[in-house]
RNA sequence: GCGAAAGUGGCGAAAUUGGUAGACGCACCAGACUUAGGAUCUGGCGCCUGACCGGCGUGGGGGUUCGAGUCCCCCCUUUCGCACCA
């Protein structure tokens, strides 16, 4: 054994030995219990970064634990390999995108495989190959004949940076999800469409069976971004013609009654039909036509002020036949319900606004119960309520019913009268999945101007991107490529064109964990024999980015795979753990914006001497200058130092800020454990298990405790940061025994302190696991410790003989005693009475309650 | 504005069911070893009080309890998500 710790040398050695053996190999074995842990696969960007290591470190550790537990442990990994960057690495410097990609793949690959994760790289897939986008090109297909994906035209999202459509999930807030700074536009375009809102009541519901499992957060933005409201469509008839109605979308039916308008979305269709006409003035014209030119920026503006102008036109109300003016405003959305409203300013806060404004009447129809209630006074402040303690009132017939009993009553009437039914609405939209980008998975769809759009015939898939591309090109690459563009109808023959559109680079991630447990296959994308052996996933790992995104189209994936008879279950993740971001300070000047922290001097800008606004601790990122390289800090501390610094800084779902000194203080620990190693490993001659001294007998039971502890830190509640702070108390307990054999050691020390040191490798394993195996070798073993058993622990061992229990006088502490731990709770009352300290305390009190807490604590309480 | 989470030493954080607040680590201080140490080992380290004794202390205020970082109510702050969704 080295004397000194060489990181470096001992990972090349160990990677070595674990390849030679394929020690993370997975193979189907019905007699044990498999484990699917599943971090998200990155994007080869050419290098990783400290989160991607962060992820990986906490996946790696789990898998190892698992594996050594008993589990049959699949932890696989691979590339989400299409997208924008190799498209403009190819627009800007020439590259061959496949190439570009490949390259990356191969040195992100090495990163990993220099960090020492224990993945089955014979299950490697890259999402660009075409052995891959192949299914994606028959799911597509599948899903073309089961009416789940259609074309349509429609206004989609466009990104200019992108150049390419976006999904609503990918347009967040009216900005492109990889460009934030980044407004996206409006786009008329036919594209393809992936029917979600079929699945939106189960996507919804399901949710409630992942509580507990998923952290609430992502479920809660789920419930959000799925946005389920339950109301009714009502049909007001235009007055003066009667054959023409407004269908609005309401969840408050019962406050019909106190509708003073009908407000139409710009875009309304009725809208564009009487300006056909001539039947609105020009003042609408105008309105309607600045109102389209706003982008989505604009439109959702802080603070915007709500605009609206009188059509000329009325409607009438079928519940009490009042004549109600019909208004046209900028708040009413398009893309919403039917994309008309009836505004009841009494109970609703937009409404309200607009009402005043504009001088509409603001009539009162729901009050409080108790309260009766009338409209002689003002409405101040709108009332909006929902909970059944309200009353209807100056509502007709309806007038004193309760809120939910008016609106089941009143859905009904309006069925039965035949204007109006219940409606159940939806935020979720159909998933729009054409990009207009070349690097991606072609569609599989032929457009025959006889036979409309026509599938490829799946025995001629995959349809291959063809590797000579000319990207350097201001229009579609695709589109001009003659001999991929031009081909026959498959279903008569004559002269067609290929769909030139990409899928989404989500259709990709939405089902590659499925690819991993069969990724040879070439027949279906898997057996679905042997996705039901490891699927579902037992752990998935991953930023919180991907809450609304990946996601949520993972969810819709599983259950077109269910309804395609591939898979039994509906949910393919069961446990999710959403890891913190890894952050550190940043700087920022004003003249020079976000600078590296080698060009701050003395707290001031390199450049123009400007004092440097010390920036917050943020996200690394590129552009913000504050990213440290993971193989720097491999090269000077080794990978399992940084990997021990990710796992022991904070518990997994935090923020985790990175810190040098932090990193120093993960090595310095274990040159603590190399060096106790290395003092003792040749010691064990003669060490046998017997009568221990009390100082050994401490250490075994220091043993057995931490065994437990870091166990059930693991298992129970992935607590790294715990369990490394109980490895590194043993380690510390080792060093103070080590420092009590002055005078040498006899038999039982040396086996107790083998013993701990042999506990402590193996403990090591999911955390420092070339260390762990390097130390595990050098006390003597030949087997590879990695993919041998956990420890166990002896609860006997592992018992307290003596504790000290504190002593509280009416709650607060007194006195701290030491006393056996299996003593009765009266004797622990007679030693807490017989303390000095508690003796003086009591003077002059009489003790009305004793409470014991075995083994915790005695309270006297005393007046 | 709505929703969610969080607030504990100089710092990162522990405290698993209401039961010794601050484990473990960083930084700092002291000692030992040493030619030297930014190595290593040992000790100290919430605040106030010179030490003891004692008091205070988990964002602030109230409450429940023998006992509250933990449970309940009100308030403040921060972070994140959503943001005219009728």
């Amino acid at each position: 054994m080295e004397e000194k710790y060489y990181p470096q040398e001992i990972e090349e050695k160990q990677q070595a030995r674990w390849a030679a053996a394929a020690s993370f190999k997975s193979t189907i074995d019905p007699t044990k219990k498999k484990f699917y842990c599943l971090e998200m696969l990155p994007y080869p960007s050419g290098r990783i970064h400290m989160g991607h290591v962060r992820n990986y470190s906490i996946g790696d550790a789990l898998s190892c634990f698992k594996r050594m537990s008993g589990y049959n442990v699949i932890h696989p990994m691979g590339w989400d390999a299409f997208g924008m960057p190799a498209e403009n690495a190819a627009i800007k410097i020439g590259a061959r995108p496949d190439e570009w990609t490949f390259e990356n793949i191969a040195s992100m690959r090495g990163q990993l495989q220099r960090l020492g994760f224990g993945y089955d790289w014979d299950r490697e897939i890259a999402t660009c190959t075409p052995e891959y986008y192949r299914w994606n090109q028959w799911f597509f297909i599948q899903m073309w004949k089961k009416g789940l994906l259609y074309r349509k035209n429609a206004v989609v999202n466009w990104c200019v940076k992108c150049n390419t459509s976006l999904a609503n999930e990918q347009a967040e807030g009216g900005f492109c999800w990889r460009h934030e700074d980044t407004p996206v536009e409006h786009r008329e375009l036919e594209q393809w469409f992936i029917r979600v809102t079929s699945y939106a009541d189960e996507l919804l519901d399901s949710l409630a069976d992942l509580e507990g499992r998923w952290p609430e957060r992502v479920i809660a933005m789920q419930r959000n971004w799925i946005g389920r409201s339950r109301g009714a469509e009502i049909d007001f008839t235009v007055d003066g013609e009667p054959e023409r109605r407004i269908r609005v979308f309401t969840t408050r039916v019962d406050t019909i009654y106190g509708a003073s308008s009908i407000i139409l979305a710009p875009e309304h269709q009725l809208i564009e039909e009487w300006i056909r006409q001539g039947a609105v003035s020009q003042e609408i014209v105008d309105f309607n036509t600045q109102q389209k030119a706003l982008d989505i920026e604009e439109r959702q503006a802080e603070g915007r002020e709500k605009v609206g102008h009188f059509t000329g036109h009325y409607a009438i109300n079928p519940f009490n036949g009042e004549r109600l003016p019909v208004w046209t405003a900028n708040f009413v959305l398009t893309g919403y319900g039917t994309g008309a409203i009836m505004a009841v300013p009494a109970h609703d806060e937009r409404d309200f606004e607009f009402s005043v404004k504009y001088g509409l009447p603001v009539t009162r129809v729901i009050v409080s119960d108790g309260l009766s209630g009338d409209n002689d006074e003002a409405v101040s402040e709108p009332f909006t309520p929902k909970d059944d303690n309200c009353h209807l009132i100056a509502s007709g017939e309806w007038t004193g019913m309760s809120v939910p009993a008016a609106q089941s009553a009143m859905i009904s009437r309006a069925e039965e009268r035949g204007f109006g039914k219940a409606k159940v609405n939806f935020r979720i939209r159909d998933w729009g999945v054409s990009r207009q980008r070349a690097w991606g998975s072609p569609l599989p769809f032929i457009h025959c101007v006889k036979c409309g759009i026509v599938p490829v015939p799946e025995e001629s898939l995959p349809v291959v991107l063809p590797p000579d591309l000319n990207y350097r090109t201001q229009g579609a690459p695709l589109a001009e490529h003659p001999s991929f563009v031009n081909v026959p109808c498959p279903d008569c023959g004559a002269p067609a064109r290929r769909d030139t559109d990409t899928m989404d680079t989500f259709v990709d991630s939405s089902w590659y964990y499925f690819r991993y447990c069969d990724p040879q296959n070439d027949s279906l994308p898997f057996d679905p024999q042997v996705a039901s052996y490891w699927m579902p996933v037992d752990q998935y790992i991953g930023g919180i980015e991907h809450a609304v995104l990946h996601l949520i189209y993972t969810r819709v994936w599983a259950k077109i795979m269910r309804d395609l008879g591939l898979i039994t279950f509906s949910e393919p993740v069961t446990r999710l753990l959403t890891q913190g971001m890894v952050c550190l300070a940043s700087y920022r000047c004003e003249e020079h914006d976000w600078l590296f922290p080698d060009d701050v001097t003395n707290g001031n800008c390199r450049f123009c001497q400007r004092p440097v606004a010390v920036g917050r601790i943020e996200k690394m990122s590129k552009s913000k200058k504050n990213t440290v390289d993971p193989d720097e800090m491999i090269k000077i501390y080794g990978a399992d130092t940084v990997r021990l610094f990710m796992l022991f800084a904070a518990p997994p779902e935090k923020d985790l800020e990175w810190s040098e000194a932090g990193a120093e203080g993960s090595s310095r620990f274990l040159n603590r454990v190399w060096r106790i190693v290395y003092k003792w490993h040749d010691q064990f001659e003669g060490a046998i298990e017997g009568e221990c001294s009390p100082a050994a007998r401490a250490l075994r039971r220091k043993t057995h405790q931490t065994i437990r502890r870091v166990t059930n830190d693991i298992a129970e509640r992935m607590n790294f940061n715990t369990a490394v702070a109980g490895m590194m108390e043993l380690t510390n307990e080792v060093y103070a025994f080590d420092g009590t054999l002055k005078n040498g050691a006899t038999p039982v020390d040396r086996f107790v302190i083998r013993e701990a040191l042999e506990a402590l490798a193996r403990l090591l394993c999911p955390f420092t696991p070339h260390l762990a195996e390097a130390l595990w070798a050098n006390l003597g073993h030949d087997q590879i410790v990695l993919t041998s058993d956990w420890p166990d622990f002896d609860e006997a061992l592992a018992r307290e003989e003596e504790l000290e229990i504190p002593i509280q006088l009416n709650g607060k502490l007194v006195a701290r005693i030491v006393a056996p731990a299996e003593i009765s709770d009266n004797d622990l009352i007679g030693m807490a009475l017989a303390n000095e300290k508690v003796i003086a305390r009591l003077e002059g009190k009489q003790i009305i309650k004793t409470i014991v807490v075995p083994k915790r604590l005695v309270n006297l309480v005393a007046k």
